[in-house]
DNA sequence: TCTGAAATCAAACCCGGTACGAGTTTTTGT
DNA sequence: ACAAAAACTCGTACCGGGTTTGATTTCAGA
């Protein structure tokens, strides 16, 4: 039952959109204007922000939708949130790549690196699911302890973001690079769980690199340090 | 043998910010025009922005100067980098303070919080220094591995700042609000060395809060973890 | 004291974003 | 089927941050 109105204003939204992104494409993301966005799109401009709050937001769309609190919340029982998000990144990097165009994914990455403006604004959504995250963490641990975790966790995994696209803006195959993001992400969750002293060195480093296993998906939970964190003196 | 003309620059440099800071406290960040700012301070628009490149940075004179990555790159042999910034960070919480003017320090605050561009502008300082501390400790581990510390270490220790001054902000004495931060430090660094799987509950979580020790200072390493991240399968 | 470089200035301009009032289209109630 | 109300769009003028331009002042150094 979509009302004709709300199907114009979807296809004047995805118009804006497309047009947007074919301009940024081809010129970059500053060098383009609004509007000129806009009457490449036959709209006033005053129009397309009713649609899009900001610049950015033409950019941006649907960055960020990725759930980190909904995963933690919704997880099945007897597992820790750590264990959650893990499952949840190895799925994504070794499932099945559910139909993504390589080249428009990549065209996209380089625009949003290639701004400083973008990717600032990128790194502000991405902030707003920290916070999230760190909500549904207070839950069961301190509000200062859920802060943190959710800091550390939430870095940790625009951190690989951030790399697994560095990669392909750079010129990696899809497979590749997917395959590179199977070994961060244990590595990332090796460091998230068991923390950095195991690699603490003083002086010199105990080793150059941890050599991340062949296949991410047979390393199984180790035993964990049962040590409680700062116990009562 | 410093110059009339640099003396001068360096005078208007000063009242431009001190200016600034003057109608930020009274109005807030975004209430205040730069064309303003300028009149107030006699200069021409233009020549306020040959001395601050933006807006933002008018404000943030000096956030974001302490140095991670000089902390770790010039600490003492046999010290981990995590050592070296929890020592760092202890002496800062419970060392003495150097002069500072809490009503000045509390009312800059206030004046970042209050405003999305201002925090969000902080944000980008901060994570420059996380790009540097990462360059210096890829030195020493992968580059991955680099990557995913610094942003873990960076994200404590800037939520360690935000709790502090949030706190700061409500009107906690500042005794008080260093007080805590001592107990967060403590709280931050056993995270980031020993990991978060020691927290990690499945279903119901073990304790509702570490419970931080009075003192944190008493606080001394614990027998590390030893076991190797992922060691081969 | 003269000269050239550096700094300042006012004013016009660009761009992202908002406010406004008037016009147009869809919806809704009858 | 129709009129009133709501929703959407439009052009234009405006605001504020930031840059450009080109003329004018101010200092430094010979």
């Amino acid at each position: 039952m979509a009302g004709l109105r709300e199907r114009k204003k979807e296809q004047t939204r995805q118009r804006l959109a497309a047009t947007a992104w074919r301009l940024f494409a081809e010129r970059g993301f500053e060098a383009v204007t609004v509007s000129e966005i806009a009457e490449a799109a036959e709209v006033a401009k005053a129009t397309l922000f009713s649609y899009f709050p900001t610049k950015e937001s033409l950019a941006l769309q649907g960055v960020g939708d990725e759930d980190l609190a909904g995963i933690v919340a919704g997880r099945p029982a007897g597992t820790s949130p750590l264990d959650a998000l893990r499952t949840h990144y190895r799925d994504f990097a070794v499932g099945p790549m559910t139909g993504i165009d390589t080249e428009v994914l990549v065209s996209r990455v380089r625009v949003i690196f290639d701004s400083p403006a973008l990717s600032s604004a990128a790194h502000a959504l991405l902030y707003q699911q920290r916070q999230k995250l760190a909500e549904v963490l207070a839950a069961e641990h301190g509000e200062t302890a859920a802060a943190l975790m959710a800091a550390q966790i939430s870095a940790s995994l625009v951190t690989l973001q951030e790399t697994f696209f560095r990669r392909l803006a750079a010129g990696a195959a899809l497979e590749d690079a997917r395959r590179r993001l199977a070994e961060d992400v244990e590595l990332a969750f090796g460091l998230l769980a068991h923390g950095l002293d195991p690699f603490a060195s003083g002086g010199r480093p105990a080793r150059d690199e941890p050599a991340p296993a062949e296949d991410p998906i047979t390393t199984e939970d180790r035993p964990r340090p049962t040590g409680r964190l700062r116990p009562a003196a």
